[in-house]
DNA sequence: GTTAGCACTCTACGTTATCGAGTGCTAATT
DNA sequence: AATTAGCACTCGATAACGTAGAGTGCTAAC
C-alpha cells in the first residue's frame, strides 16, 4: 500500500523526534515543530492510521507513539534521505587514517575507535579474515637451538605468529629448506586448501625432515585456524550505558555480556554480504541483538572482500549519520589496505 | 595501637558478612552467625570502639556498620587468612594454559579471561613488553617489489610486525643485507638504547643502503614505541555490572569509561613493583579506582619481570581468594613463558 | 565486664492522591 | 469530504504520607 505525502510526513517526524529524544512523540509536538500547519486532531487521525498499517505503536494508552521496526524500515528505505557525512567527520577519517601507516593490527584497532567516536555507538570490526584471501607467505625462524618461530602472512596483510617448540635441535640450513617447502606447497593457497592439504603427499619428498614437518604442521594450521575468527576488536562499550534504554541495569548487563563474547560479533560481522547491510531490530539474525540495530559494512582488498566493520546501537539509532561514517570508513580503510599492500 | 581479639574477631565477621552480602552488617547478625557466645550488646560497644578507631563506619544512624579501607589493609595485612588456592581452579589453570602453547598473544589473552572467569571481576593484562626486556630478532620479508614487512622479535617472545612501503624497488639481496646490519647493531638492545641508537653511525657503514634504512628505521622505531605500551587485554567487563554498587548506572559508566581507556590501565599495571600489590580504595594511585581495589601481579621471563596482570573489583572483594587466584596465575605464566622461550 | 531493655533514628517500601500528557470520539466548521 | 475544536477518559509519573523494621546508644541490672 502506498502511503500518502502526509503520512510520510508524519512518520519521519515521529522517527527523526524519537531519535533524539527517546520519548514517545504525541500529536502536539508534531503539530508544533514539524507539521505547523496541521491541527494536532488531523495528526492524530493519520497517527491512528500508521499505527493500523503497522508503522509506529503505542507504549501505552495515553502515551505518545514511537516507530516500530518496520516504520525504521521503511524510513531507511525510503524516506531518510541520505545525509552526506559531514565534511569534518570525513576529513578526521581520512586524516587519522593516513598517519597509521604500518601496521595493520594497529590501522584496524583505530578504525574501531573512530567508528565509535564518530557515531557514539559502539563499533565492532573484523580484521582481514585468511579465509577470505590467500597465504602469502611462511617464514620460520630459528629463535632457540630447540625453537621456531613461524611468521604467516596473507595477502591480506595480516601476520600471525608461533612459537614452534622442536623435539631436536635444529640447523638455519634445515629451517630453510622446510621454509621453502612449505612456501612451495601452501603459498597461495586459501584456508580450505591448507585444511584438507594432503600431508602425506608433502612428507614423500621431504626426505630427512618428515618428524620436523609433522610437529611442526598441525600447530601452524592450530594458528591460523584460530586466528581467523578470533581478530575482533571492539570500541565504545560505555557509550552504550549513555543511552536511555540502558538505564534498565540488567539490560545493559545482558548486552556487555554480548560484546564479550566474540564468538557472537565474529557470526554477525561474518554475515555481512552485501556492501552495507542495515538489520533492525527483530530483523536482526543474531537473537541476542533483537532490540537494537546493527550497521555492517565490507571492505577489501583489490576488489576482495576481506573484512568488515559495524555499528551497534538502539532501534532508534541515527541511520542516515552511521550509514555514511560506515560506509566512509569502509571505503578509506579498503583504499588504503589495497595502497599498503599492492602499492 | 594493638586491637584486642575480640575486636579483631568482630572486625573479620563484619568485613567477611560485608564482602558476601554487600550490606551494612548489624551487631544481631554478629552475634548469631559469628560469634555466638557474646551478646549484641556487647559487640555493639566493640563495635563502637572499632568506628572510633577509624576500621568500620556507618552509612547512616540505624544501619549497620561496614568497613573502611581501613580496616580491609587492616583484614587484608594482619587478619586474613591466605587461602590456599582450590585445587580444581588451580587445576584449571594449569590445564588451559598447557593447551595455549605457540602464540604467546593467545597466551595472555586466555590468561585475561581466565583470571575473570575464576574472580567473577574485571582482569586486566600487561603483555610482555620489549622496555623490560630486549630485542632479539628483526627480519624484514619482502612482500611486494617495494613493500617489505619488518617482523621484530623480542627476548619476552612477542612478535611485532609493520609493513614498510620502500620509494624504490628493492632486491632481495640488499634486504638480506639490511637485515644482517640491523640485526648486528640492534640485537640485544632494550628500548632506551634503540631510541638513543646512534643512526647516523649506522648510515656511514651502510653504502648503498642509506636512503632505504633512513625510510626504514623511524617506522621501525614508531612500531617498537607503540606496541611497547599498547598491548593491553581486558576480560570480564560484564561482570563489574553484576555487583550490587554498579547498580547505579552513572557509576558503571564512568568506570568503563576508565576500562577503555588503555593508557590509565597501562599505568595502573606499570607501576606494579612488587610481587603482588594491593591496592584498596582510596590508596590507588589512579584516581578513577579510588573505590575500587586492585590486585596486580608481575610474572618473569627467566627471573626478569616482563609483565604484569591485575584484577579489579569492588573495595569488598574477595581478597584472599583473588590474590591467591592472580598469584597462581602470574606463577604459572612465569613457568611457561620461561619454557616456551628458554627451552 | 557483660547483658537486657528501651527509646530513638532513619531508610525502605507501599499506599494514596494528584497532575498532566496524550488519546479517541463527536460535533461543528470549511 | 476533509479538517478542526472540544471534551471526557486513560494511564504513567511524581510527590506526600504513613508504617514497619533494622539497628543503634544509653541506662541500669547482673
Amino acid at each position: 500500500m502506498e502511503l500518502g505525502d502526509r503520512k510520510r510526513l508524519i512518520l519521519q517526524a515521529i522517527i527523526e523526534d524519537y531519535i533524539n529524544t527517546a520519548e514517545p512523540v504525541g500529536s502536539r509536538t508534531i503539530s508544533k515543530k514539524y507539521l505547523t500547519g496541521t491541527s494536532p486532531a488531523t495528526i492524530r487521525n493519520e497517527m491512528a492510521d500508521l499505527e493500523d498499517l503497522g508503522y509506529i505503536e503505542q507504549p501505552h494508552t495515553s502515551a505518545g507513539r514511537i516507530p516500530s521496526d518496520k516504520g525504521y524500515r521503511l524510513y531507511v528505505d525510503d524516506i531518510m534521505k541520505q545525509k552526506r557525512i559531514n565534511d569534518v567527520q570525513q576529513e578526521i577519517i581520512k586524516k587519522e587514517f593516513h598517519e597509521t601507516l604500518g601496521e595493520i593490527d594497529r590501522l584496524v584497532k583505530h578504525a574501531s575507535r573512530l567508528l565509535s567516536q564518530l557515531t557514539h555507538y559502539t563499533s565492532i570490526v573484523l580484521a582481514p579474515q585468511l579465509r577470505r584471501g590467500g597465504l602469502k607467505h611462511i617464514q620460520l625462524i630459528r629463535i632457540e637451538k630447540a625453537a621456531v618461530l613461524a611468521v604467516i602472512i596473507t595477502d591480506a596483510g595480516m601476520v600471525k605468529n608461533s612459537v614452534l617448540r622442536l623435539v631436536h635441535d635444529i640447523t638455519p640450513e634445515a629451517l630453510q629448506r622446510i621454509t621453502n617447502m612449505l612456501n612451495d606447497k601452501l603459498a597461495g593457497c586459501n584456508m580450505e586448501e591448507i585444511e584438507s592439504f594432503d600431508l602425506e603427499h608433502m612428507l614423500n619428498h621431504a626426505l630427512g625432515y618428515v618428524e620436523i614437518i609433522e610437529q611442526i604442521f598441525p600447530e601452524l594450521l592450530q594458528t591460523l585456524v584460530y586466528s581467523d575468527t578470533a581478530e575482533i576488536y571492539r570500541d565504545g562499550l560505555a557509550n552504550l550505558l549513555n543511552l536511555p534504554e540502558y538505564n534498565d541495569i540488567s539490560k545493559a548487563r545482558t548486552f556487555l555480556n554480548t560484546l564479550e563474547e566474540k564468538s557472537i560479533l565474529f557470526k554477525a560481522l561474518n554475515e555481512t554480504k552485501e556492501d552495507i547491510n542495515i538489520s533492525i531490530g527483530s530483523e536482526n539474525q543474531i537473537e541476542q541483538f533483537r532490540d537494537c540495530s546493527l550497521i555492517t559494512a565490507t571492505y577489501k582488498i583489490n576488489g576482495r572482500v576481506v573484512g568488515s566493520v559495524g555499528v551497534i546501537g538502539p532501534t532508534r539509532m541515527e541511520y542516515s549519520k552511521v550509514i555514511s561514517v560506515v560506509d566512509c570508513m569502509t571505503q578509506n580503510l579498503s583504499e588504503i589496505l589495497t595502497k599498503i599492500l599492492k602499492g
